[in-house]
DNA sequence: TGTTAATGCGAGTAATAGCTCGTATTTTTA
DNA sequence: TAAAAATACGAGCTATTACTCGCATTAACA
């Protein structure tokens, strides 16, 4: 059977694809600005300079624009530190592997507030659950990825709930990292990187 | 001048405050399933076998009613280990101390999910602020105590900081936390409290 | 050039939200 | 017991929501 259901192939793409940027552009401010529940469709329209109407021809529903928009984030993620967050940091000490991750990592959030809107919102987990897992599996496949590099010898397990805790204890201190100023930033950076290895030396080793 | 804008001299509580504790459970259930922008009043009526009229007899509106619920989790949160988490334990040993103070918090929020429910919506933050803003001082106000009483020489920024920061990867792991299953969760917390016990060792001494 | 399809609009719809208000009942108070 | 106050109800108001639909405009392609 051949695959007949493949894209629909949809033709005027260039300035389809341009509004469909324009929208998530705008969706980002707008849910960095007042969070994904409190955010209207129309609202994010409006923004975008569009009407409900063209919004919908592109977003099936409200959900789907967190869902592309999440998507479009993990992917600039990858992107932007692609090769800083691969697997040759493993071998470095602690220390600085920590400054190879870390520092794009914060970067990126700061620079998308959009981004720590979506994936910080616990309770709309039901409904962006589909939009928040390829992000939470970006950084939680690539930590166990680099763990098993670093200690190869680890138990599977122990591994795993290690790399889980370290992805919460930095999501635990992204709202310290958000709200910091330019000021405070370095110091609050400097923390959370204390808190890692102690947490990291303590659990696998230095 | 004397004071007279104090107290409306409130009567029948007895009725009246049976009734404002049924709605605070109503409330905290519908928070806890269902999150708090998604509760509607008109829900936590239902749930407390009340109409909105009585409900908006005894709260002017939606986020009274979530500020009167997180005044009694942090009452009882008082309450419940009042003792445990005073000043007493900072001369215990590090582990012994960790434990002493996060036992009983972790019984605590897994016991009231309403709670944990208003405390992590940080988009609701603009809102829920005047509700949150207890409950996270207690925590943390706490906490810088028994810091400054377990290391008085400490300088007060660096106490200050070590305390917000070891707040907040407990409350990154707390997701954790909440989602484990009984069986799962001794390692989960013993993960939490190795982690705590790896950050307050490097940064203010065993 | 003419047909087709993609893009665009915005008034409009049904549902639901937070909240009110007139009124009825129960309890306190005098 | 009578008046006053507190509690209770629920239909319904207004605002807002996510989303639709008929129709106009623009661009691709034969």
């Amino acid at each position: 059977m051949t695959d007949d259901t493949a894209k629909p192939v949809r033709k005027r793409q260039a300035r389809g694809e341009k509004r469909m940027a324009e929208l998530l552009d705008a969706a980002s401010e707008v849910f960095a600005a007042q969070g994904y529940a409190k955010t209207s469709t129309n609202a994010i329209a409006a923004a975008a300079g569009a009407s409900p109407g063209t919004l919908y021809q592109f977003f099936k529903n409200k959900e789907a624009i967190a869902d592309a928009l999440m998507e479009r984030y993990v992917k600039r993620l990858r992107e932007a530190h692609g090769e800083a967050f691969d697997l040759s940091v493993a071998g470095l000490p602690l220390e600085e592997m920590l400054d190879r991750i870390i520092d794009p990592i914060v970067a990126f959030d700061r620079a998308n507030p959009g981004y720590y809107a979506l994936l910080s919102d616990p309770h709309l987990s039901a409904e962006l659950a589909s939009a928040k897992r390829p992000a939470q599996k970006l950084m939680f496949e690539r930590l166990d990825q680099i763990l098993e590099k670093r200690t190869p010898g680890l138990d599977a397990e122990r591994r795993t709930r290690t790399a889980a805790v370290a992805v919460h204890l930095f999501r635990g201190l992204l709202p310290m990292i958000m709200a910091a100023s330019e000021q405070e930033l370095p110091a609050v950076v400097n923390e959370t990187k204390a808190a890692l290895r102690a947490y990291l030396a303590s659990s696998i080793g230095n």
